[in-house]
DNA sequence: AATGAATGAGTATTCATTCAT
DNA sequence: TATGAATGAATACTCATTCAT
């Protein structure tokens, strides 16, 4: 770093901590919710554990719904970013390859602070916010469907939005039964099987 | 003191009269359970709406976990009663007709008292009784496994726990999803494509 | 979840205000202790009696035991400390001075707040934190037993633990007894006779 | 509820099985208290564990009140019907031995059933009926005074009801606190040492 | 902005007592 | 008379949220 004298205000220290704030109660949050579970969740023990006051909290989120809702938002970006990034190349492979991709990025997004995962999709309730995990299903069908209507004509199906709800409930069932018993997680003949799935309901050839 | 909460019911009823308590308490159970979520849940709530003492709620349930759980216990072997009836004569059927008559049973099993199944399944923390719910798709896993074990020479699978695991998985999740979504329970398409799903991933020739 | 429930107090009050808070919850419990004995202690009723909410009570004590448990300790340590203070000059009197001293000291101490001492020692439940009171009678016993042994030789006693445990416990009774029946309190003869039950049980020759 | 409460039993049993059936209860309600306390004392407990219907305790008690209450007033009975019946030879006895005669007398009434006579002056609210065990003292103080009335000549005191108080209380509470502490109870030091004491304060010889 | 004391509606649960059978 | 199902007022305690400092 350079040592030149600094003639701008000191960089707005309080946006600085109050993002440290922010980010400092939504992990705890977090721990908080794996630890106890939704109905062990307080917003006075997230305050605690976040090292802040419970003042601070309502501060910067009005209600407890908000809380947990911005970390739901937080996982599912964090789950979703995976696929963003790594969608405009798997549209260019080759089906067998394409479908592999999808499944193995589908596992690691499922990897992704798992036991938070499990607890956010077993115990939180569905309410408001909460509903967005599952507009995150609705999305892969769209984004699915897209994908086996522009392909179409080298696939052995119909109805793409029909064959994409089926695809995607389907793989990510098994993805996310699979993270809740990491045995089969690990389990190569897995990843195996699930492509065989796919690729035989498409009538795509073994890559 | 004890350490873990009692989930079972308190006492049995010996007579008529408590017999239908019992059974008002848990009809009004599902009804506030489907009005208003589980955390709008209450002891107090059900007892009104089974036009019964909060006293006696708790002569027959030691607290409101092990109410819920009696629901869930009825309700889960609901959905399975119509399997046990069935499976002997499915064993029997042709591959084909086998597959679509599971994925016909697993949907009509989606299809008691879905609203019902919706908030146990969405909204009821999984603990301990609760748990019953994720134990019946290991039954099933198992099921499978047997089924697909016994006819594996006609079969393009090489590991039936596997396959019974994602077969399961998927069904599961397609008739689960579907009946969150009316529109889709009732499109004749997506049987045909579970099916042809299914079918095509085990080898069977459509019959 | 706690074995054993505790009783001591929630939380430190740090702040001015909260000090005021916890004073007045004592106080009020004192009062509604006094005015409907145990049973009809209600933590709603003390807290209402403080003037305080509820919720505030229960930051500052994490029970009823707690709360009652806070009243017996400042009673006990209000009647103790009259003792402390006076002790070390009681032990250069004569013995027979000393000996009303310690009776008058006695009735003293019972009379701080009788009606508070009446219901303590017949209405708690002696659990846990309760039994407080009854290690002060053991205190006692072992703090007479050492004055007697010290001055064994003009003293007409053999073992001076014995000897102690029965003057402790029948001066105690005495003066608790007289506290319950005001007549008797202020009569000097009762004084006087509790005097000469000791003094000559003791072969102490009149001072 | 209710300000004043009936504390007397609601009817005669005259039946032989009216008759049992009360024993039943108040020996179950002998054993509850023992075993859980009286915060653990409840109606139906009692009536389970004497293995007699809720409905039939209340045919014979009125309620809870009355149900302790007819347990002290059988206790209180067993512990003075000890003395009525040698009461008279000890009036006849020379002093000392009549003192030594009342103090052993006074410890094997403690030995009655000691652990519920520690539950009944421990834990029991000292209401309505419940002021029978301080009845008990007041007759006792009547009945000493009466004694030391009559052989006033004989002994070195001036003021028999005070004299009288001052013994009954010493002496009930020495036996008292021996009974808390069964080492004491058996230590034959301990009757000598408060017949020292009595004698000492009466002035009476060592007999 | 931060703190943490205070709030109080809300909830599960108990238990003495009643009453229909 | 006996039974035990039913009652419901009462009570301890929690926790999301507010607000004075």
């Amino acid at each position: 770093m350079q040592r030149q004298v600094r003639t701008t205000p000191r960089k707005r220290p309080r946006q600085e901590r109050s993002r440290a704030t922010v980010d400092a109660l939504l992990e705890a949050t977090a721990r908080v919710l794996v630890k106890r579970g939704f109905d062990g969740l307080t917003t006075n023990l997230v305050a605690e554990a976040a090292g802040v006051s419970i003042g601070s909290l309502y501060q910067y989120f009005p209600n407890k719904a908000a809380l947990v809702g911005a970390l739901i938002e937080n996982h599912v970006d964090n789950m979703t970013s995976l696929f963003v990034s790594e969608l405009a190349r798997v549209a260019q492979l080759p089906m067998a390859q394409a479908i592999r991709c999808v499944i193995e990025l589908m596992i690691r997004a499922h990897g992704v602070d798992p036991e938070l995962h499990r607890v956010l999709t077993d115990q939180v309730p569905r309410f408001g916010r909460m509903a967005k995990l599952r507009e995150v299903d609705a999305m892969f069908d769209h984004m699915v469907a897209g994908l086996l209507a522009a392909r179409k004509a080298e696939l052995a199906i119909d109805h793409p939005e029909v064959a994409a709800f089926v695809l995607v409930s389907a793989i990510e069932a098994i993805t996310h039964r699979a993270a809740l018993s990491p045995s089969l997680l690990g389990d190569p003949r897995l990843v195996d099987e699930t492509c065989a799935l796919v690729r035989r309901y498409l009538g795509v050839a073994d890559g």
